[in-house]
DNA sequence: TCCCGATCTCATCAAGCCACCGGCT
DNA sequence: TTGATGAGATCGGGA
């Protein structure tokens, strides 16, 4: 099919896919436009990665743009969702808006409303669906990207939730599902009511194989000569192999340690095959890669880029991440070995991928516990760069004959696990049903049954009785801790008095039977969880918490609460890190709020340890030390610190809130020690960083200057800011934003804090300029030289 | 006898990351 | 309850 042939879209948006190079669609797309995607028909579409899914999304939203609608574009990742909007962005030129809305975003609904096609994360709609987004109401094409993911035990019950209450909301809206291939597309195209598109076609051929020995067998019987010369590795031999033919490769292995150990041996082979030029870029890159972040990873992937190879893994930062994507994609890089971050991400195709790592460990499983098919295709699916490579390569390695028989078994020859939804947990419902009542969407338990049944898990499930027994414990676990009222049925204990405890939500499913007609409201502070996104019990843990404090909490204090909730990801304790912060529990026991558990149940008392770990990452945070300091003193990369410090900020946010619901005496308290997180900086510097253009950095030499508040910016003798500063234009800019009449920095020299007077250098007339002797610390260093580090306790 | 590389032994540790609000290191 | 890694110990060959 031609793209002269599709009707219905905008005027001008046919001009501009041929302008793409778009001439004729491939056959899925083909399929798609024949089930009626231009017409508002619903789709579900499962097809190989790269097999331009993207276009067949496209069709339906402009098609419904074009019909006078809005579609929007829900994603599993944020770095998806900008890579979407770049693409959506292109539309502009035929006047088709995007906008995008994640956590990290700008996000006003008012804003967002304007837009054409909105793209966002599963959970940023789910949030928008909380706090009522009318806009939502008005959707006429909602497509959801990579839906498989519905299978996804943490992540996965929030897409389905959220599908489901969109289609309650536009029952008459398109739906377009886009799916990897899995085992029963046609299940989840019948809860959609959907028409199926299903398969494995792909633009250019992806051969799939196992390397044993010296050979390489592919799928379709061929065989090619990989030898593995002396003690290398095999992924060494495959790697070299695939560079002389100017491919690039794409190792997948299963630790972060194996990800970094893999790109420095690889780096031995891919160095040999650079020219002078690209050497001369990759140190470039290797620069901005250092320049992003001091820590070790960060030189060690340096290190690594310059001889062009790198690891990818979620210790990076987001920066660092995109340069290495980018420079892959540019044929810089020869060679990413990476965790399966890099197969979920942004689109970073290869020539060659070897699958190194077919294992994972699982202490649940008891040790290592092979990938699902769904995931070790994912990765192979990276294979192939559409107008690049002849044909892409997917190869696991074997170490045995019969290593290499079972991989063809489960691997190549496999087709993908189903998709089987995860909803009935209690984790998941426990903040699904909340927001469903606080949100309106049920208002008794009949029409919370009733709803749930329009999910997929209802759908698939034979046993029905499941679902409504965990909704049940849930149910009751919210009205234990005061997030729901039910009346007008038998409510049991209604004073509350325990509303800060946990009580298990299994014992008092007993009374599940005696209220079964009850209607359900949430109360004040139901409400307000559900809008700050938290899990209810994250939100008891933080209520209690605060409840418990007699004194004004402390900001290591809140730290720890709010690492012991289930929102915040655990850093877990190394060997030996288990007495270490044994000390620095009884040394600080009383700043920490609530009940600490015993420290005879082992495994309590150790979580209650692990986020004292993460409380104090956070205080030496927001004490100044600086990163490379903190990266590693807990072994952690620059990305690992910045997702706590978010993480953090977020949840603090949301805990100032309840502190206001509560009439919590220490909402400052908390709203203090959120805006340390936030910045990275002592107290004293807060108002300092409250300046455009101030960071911890330059906030700390300004008051080591001093300048110790915004007035004193507007006041302060020019050549003792600039010497804080550095650069002229930072100086002038900072002081612009401070609100100074005259930031002109020309002609200013820098006063040296320590050697002149500030006063004389200039008259100014500064207010505040009580320089002082200590300003000769360098700038990477923290203030508090004294602050122990963690082995001084 | 010294030096350097190869080999062995042993302890250690293990994927990912979305969400409030509002403004920007 | 697995297995790759890396640090440190040990070994061995060449000069």
């Amino acid at each position: 099919m031609n793209v002269e042939e599709l009707s219905g879209l905008p005027p001008g948006a046919i001009d501009h896919f041929r302008e793409e190079g778009i001439e004729e669609l491939y056959p899925p797309q083909a399929e798609a436009v024949d089930a009626g995607a231009l017409e508002g028909e619903n789709l579900v579409a499962a097809v190989p990665t790269a097999s331009g899914k993207t276009m067949i999304a496209a069709l339906s939203m402009l098609s419904a743009v074009e019909r006078g609608g809005t579609a929007l574009y829900i994603v599993p990742l944020r770095a998806l969702a900008s890579e979407k909007k770049e693409e959506f962005e292109a539309y502009e030129e035929f006047g088709v808006t995007t906008g995008v809305a994640t956590g990290n975003y700008e996000s006003t609904s008012d804003w967002l409303a304007t837009k054409d096609i909105v793209v966002a994360t599963s959970e940023k709609v789910d949030s928008l669906v909380r706090n009522g987004a009318d806009w939502l109401s008005d959707l006429t094409c909602v497509v959801s990207d990579e839906v498989h993911l519905i299978d996804d035990r943490e992540r996965g019950p929030t897409l389905e939730v959220t599908l489901a209450k969109l289609r309650r909301l536009n029952p008459g809206m398109q739906q377009v599902a886009l799916s990897a291939t899995v085992g029963n597309a046609d299940e989840i195209a019948d809860w959609l009511d959907a028409e199926l598109i299903d398969t494995d076609w792909r633009p250019i051929d992806l051969e799939m194989g196992v390397h044993y020995g010296n050979a390489l067998n592919f799928d379709d019987g061929s065989t090619r000569e990989v030898p593995v010369e002396g003690s290398e590795k095999q992924e060494a031999a495959l790697v070299r192999d695939i560079l002389q033919e100017d491919g690039s490769s794409l190792v997948f292995v299963n630790s972060r340690r194996n990800a970094e150990a893999a790109a420095r041996r690889l780096g031995q082979v891919s160095r040999e095959e650079l020219t002078a030029e690209e050497r001369a870029e990759l140190a470039d890159l290797a620069e901005d890669i250092r320049n992003d972040s001091d820590s070790e990873t960060s030189t060690d992937l340096a290190d690594c880029v310059e001889r062009g190879s790198a690891f990818h893994h979620a210790g990076l930062s987001s920066t660092q991440r995109s340069l290495v994507e980018d420079a892959f994609r540019d044929r810089l890089l020869k060679v990413i070995s990476a965790t399966p971050t890099l197969a979920a991400g942004v689109n970073t195709p290869a020539r060659r991928v070897i699958v190194r790592d077919w294992r994972r460990f699982d202490p649940s499983a008891g040790g290592m516990a092979p990938l699902d098919v769904l995931e070790v295709h994912q990765m192979m699916g990276r294979a192939g760069r559409p107008g690049l490579d002849p044909y892409g390569e997917a190869v696991l390695l074997a170490k045995s004959h019969d290593e290499s028989e079972e991989l063809f078994d489960r691997y190549v020859w496999a087709d993908p696990e189903p998709v089987r939804s995860k909803l009935a947990a209690e984790p998941a419902l426990r903040t699904h049903v909340l927001a469903t009542i606080a949100s309106g969407f049920a208002r008794t338990r009949e029409g919370l049954l009733e709803f749930l049944e329009a999910t997929l898990y209802a759908s698939q499930s034979s046993e029905s009785g499941r679902l409504t027994a965990v909704t049940d414990d849930v149910l009751a676990y919210l009205e234990r801790n005061d997030f729901i009222d039910r009346s007008g049925g038998t409510t049991g204990d209604t004073d509350d008095a325990d509303a800060g405890s946990f009580t298990s939500a299994a014992d008092l499913a007993a009374q599940r039977d005696e209220d079964e007609a009850d209607e359900l409201e949430a109360t004040s502070l139901g409400h307000t969880v559900s809008r700050l996104y938290l899990d209810p019990m994250s939100a008891a843990e933080i209520v209690h918490g605060l409840e418990s404090a007699d004194e004004r909490p402390t900001a290591l204090g809140l730290y720890q609460l709010v690492s012991r909730t289930p929102d915040m990801y655990e850093l877990y304790l190394r060997s030996g890190e288990d007495e270490q912060f044994g000390e620095l529990y009884y040394k600080r026991e009383a700043e920490l709020l609530g009940d600490a558990p015993s420290e005879f149940e082992e495994e309590r008392f150790e979580d209650w340890l692990a986020a004292l770990k993460t409380g104090k990452l956070l205080e030496d945070w927001a004490q100044e030390d600086d990163e490379e300091r903190i990266t590693e003193r807990y072994e952690i990369g620059p990305g690992d610190l910045r997702g706590k410090v978010d993480t953090a900020e977020w949840l603090l946010g949301a805990a100032e809130s309840l502190a206001q619901e509560i009439d919590s005496e220490w909402t400052v308290a908390v709203r203090e020690a959120r805006a340390r997180v936030e910045h990275g900086v002592g107290e004293e510097l807060l108002e300092l960083v409250s300046v455009g253009g101030v960071g911890r950095k330059r906030a700390r030499r300004l008051y080591e200057r001093g300048i110790e508040e915004p007035a004193d910016l507007r006041s302060a003798n020019k050549g003792v800011v600039l010497d804080a500063l550095k650069g002229q234009k930072t100086a002038e800019n900072i002081l612009e934003n401070a609100g100074r009449e005259d930031p002109s920095m020309d002609g200013v020299e820098p006063a040296s804090g320590d050697t002149a007077n500030p006063r004389e250098s200039r008259t100014e007339g500064g207010t505040d300029t009580r320089t002082t002797a200590e300003t000769d610390r360098t700038d990477s260093e923290g203030p508090e030289d004294s602050q122990s580090s963690l082995g001084d306790f």
